[in-house]
DNA sequence: TCCCAATTTGCAAACGATTTGCAATTAAAC
DNA sequence: GTTTAATTGCAAATCGTTTGCAAATTGGGA
């Protein structure tokens, strides 16, 4: 069998890789911070808040400052949003220097996720800027289907 | 000029063939959903729940009403929503027959929506399916930019 | 090592989109 | 017209997310 998409041999970071992208933009190296990174580390798929929460040893960080340490790691650009349609927002780091750019095909039945190397030809999205006069043209794009499982 | 895709001639369907679907598949044309079907063929664009209920006349009908007929009209096929990441849904009048497949590309300043006739490459997508044993498999795809007048 | 100021956190309340329970209303068939 | 199931309005409930604020914490400097 040859390696599949999934099979991404990305090299989890080490934390202290992480806290010291923090460190170096002059933000403080927290222990909820320090826990919600450690989670995302462990799991390279996309998490909900929620689903982040959940992991953490209980009473480690409070839900809402979840959330401000996603919005603050997505500002940074160490995390990348991911939006699945079902009202929740889904984290996922993102390598240094990376853009994190890539996509998703979701089981409806189960949600399982597998990551897709496939994007949107840029030349077509350059038309279409082109076409239209837009600047900055990015895209949203996930697949979504019925897993072999759950057939 | 040549014909671009916003420039879509649809025809916008009569009031009365909407509803005579709704009759048809045996569910009643009351006051509401006849308001909201108005709206809709007026407004060729993907409009929020909201957005309907503020182009009724006031006291015409409740929000909620909205929220069930487009749930309605979503699951008749007479309507297709979109999601432009920003937490509320857009619905859209389909064409009968028509599956209503498309997608957008948006403003991120001011919002504004220009319909896009190019779609990710059937192959690509089938060789996406096949390669993770998926079966179903569709996408949701949207654009993002800054128009001309907001650059 | 201790101190300080700015940052960050926990908690609870606020929010916006959406859903729901329920009694009152209404469309459509008889 | 009557009848009945479908539909509506209204208010309350949910869910994800945000925010105000006082208390706790981090990291730099004395």
């Amino acid at each position: 069998m040859k390696p599949q998409p999934q099979d991404r041999p990305r090299p989890e970071p080490s934390l202290s890789a992480l806290t010291s992208r923090l460190r170096r933009q002059a933000h403080k190296v927290t222990g909820p911070r320090q826990a919600v990174l450690e989670i995302l580390r462990r799991h390279p798929h996309p998490l909900t808040n929620r689903e982040i929460f959940a992991a953490l040893p209980p009473g480690q960080c409070d839900l809402a400052t979840i959330y401000r340490a996603m919005h603050l790691l997505e500002e940074m650009g160490m995390v990348k949003r991911f939006d699945f349609g079902d009202g929740a927002a889904r984290f996922e780091l993102v390598g240094e220097g990376d853009d994190g750019h890539h996509h998703h095909l979701v089981c409806t039945r189960c949600a399982e996720v597998v990551e897709i190397a496939e994007c949107f030809p840029g030349e077509i999205e350059r038309r279409i800027a082109a076409a239209n006069g837009f600047k900055n043209v990015t895209h949203k794009l996930e697949f979504f289907g019925v897993c072999p499982e759950c057939q």
